[in-house]
DNA sequence: AGTGGAAAGTTTCCACTGGAAAGATAGCGC
DNA sequence: GCGCTATCTTTCCAGTGGAAACTTTCCACT
């Protein structure tokens, strides 16, 4: 585990966090292998063994994303504004992975450790959906509309688009945002 | 105007739309300048002269997307569900501008041929989310859900993450959402 | 009418990139 | 204690964005 002289030991940790700082800094494609590869202090070639290449250190972000994700919305429990502002939560917290996520021209969306993570995620978005709408006929419609809003708002809070973006807390305004526009649907488990 | 050997004479519109075709197909940084240029026909330092840098290329199609973007909200006239659909409507029939548009480390936001038009676009959402709020408080929070949810159907659309977009027609669709999470508070200009 | 820029495009150059190929090092199973 | 294999290095290559210096064309003005 501690670095010796040649095998550094922790390379595929240490270079996914040195993308996630690059990705934060200057976006999904603003950053360059070998300048990661020189911060981790190893030849630029290094990182081939783990990932690949570029796309594939950008599917290991976004498998790692997806994973964060579908456990960060599974703990949002049951109630649906929850997994809403969940969402956001995740998308400002962890911006790097999200930014790269829903990008799939960047990285191998059928990877085997993407698909089955953005899965999961997925399944907790459509069971949100299906409690909250108002009848069976409108269960996808549902579940596309609150994932569009809590989706678009956090895209439009991290681009910096919304003026006021500084001024306000993301996740309250998100639980706002949902109330606004979701509140009278919410007939709790009748 | 007619191209002699030398002069291209129209090189900055050729230079757009090859951009504008790339993005298309590889996303907004997946095709080189000079790559472009070649398709052109052009050395590829000739576009330098009309752009100044890549960067000065990605400029000048959000500087594009943002003028023909305001203008079809615009068109869309006062209703605001039908300026919610015109949101999606935009995002679909150019998508190339729009994946730009709202990723402003790609270009230069501040430049003065970009933020005015975004600044008209802005006000055509402000006004029609004033136009929902249920009261003078909420004119904010109205606008931002409204624009939240467009923006980040249109968002998913794009990204290819609603599996059945085949299937759909986006702009019916965006118009099913709007009901959905905003009909119960179209209290028409009492 | 013809000339002096300015505009538009070219050639050449450079540092940097992602990736391929082949070789060096070191820890691990047996 | 020995070879195997995973990990990392060095070297190489074509392609990239951009700077610099040059050429060609067009247009405004006397």
């Amino acid at each position: 585990m501690e670095p010796s002289a040649y095998h550094h030991g922790n390379l595929r940790r240490v270079m996914l966090d040195a993308a996630l700082q690059a990705i934060g800094e200057s976006g999904p494609t603003g950053w360059s292998l070998r300048e990661l590869a020189r911060r981790a202090g190893v030849s630029h070639t290094a990182p081939t063994h783990h990932f690949g290449d570029k796309t594939g250190l950008l599917t290991a972000v976004a498998a790692e994303g997806f994973d964060l994700f579908a456990a960060t919305l599974e703990a949002a429990g049951g109630d649906f504004r929850e997994v809403g502002v969940a969402y956001v939560r995740f998308a400002v917290r962890h911006r790097s992975h999200f930014q790269v996520m829903f990008r799939p021209e960047l990285y191998r969306p059928a990877d085997p450790a993407v698909a089955p993570a953005r899965a999961r995620a997925a399944a907790v978005l459509s069971s949100g959906g299906r409690a909250l709408s108002p009848d069976p006929a409108r269960d996808r419609l549902t579940t596309v509309a609150a994932w569009s809003m809590a989706h678009g708002f956090a895209d439009l809070w991290l681009s910096g688009a919304l003026a006021d973006a500084a001024e306000i807390d993301p996740e309250t305004y998100a639980r706002d945002l949902i109330t606004l526009a979701f509140g009278h649907l919410h007939h709790p488990k009748a």
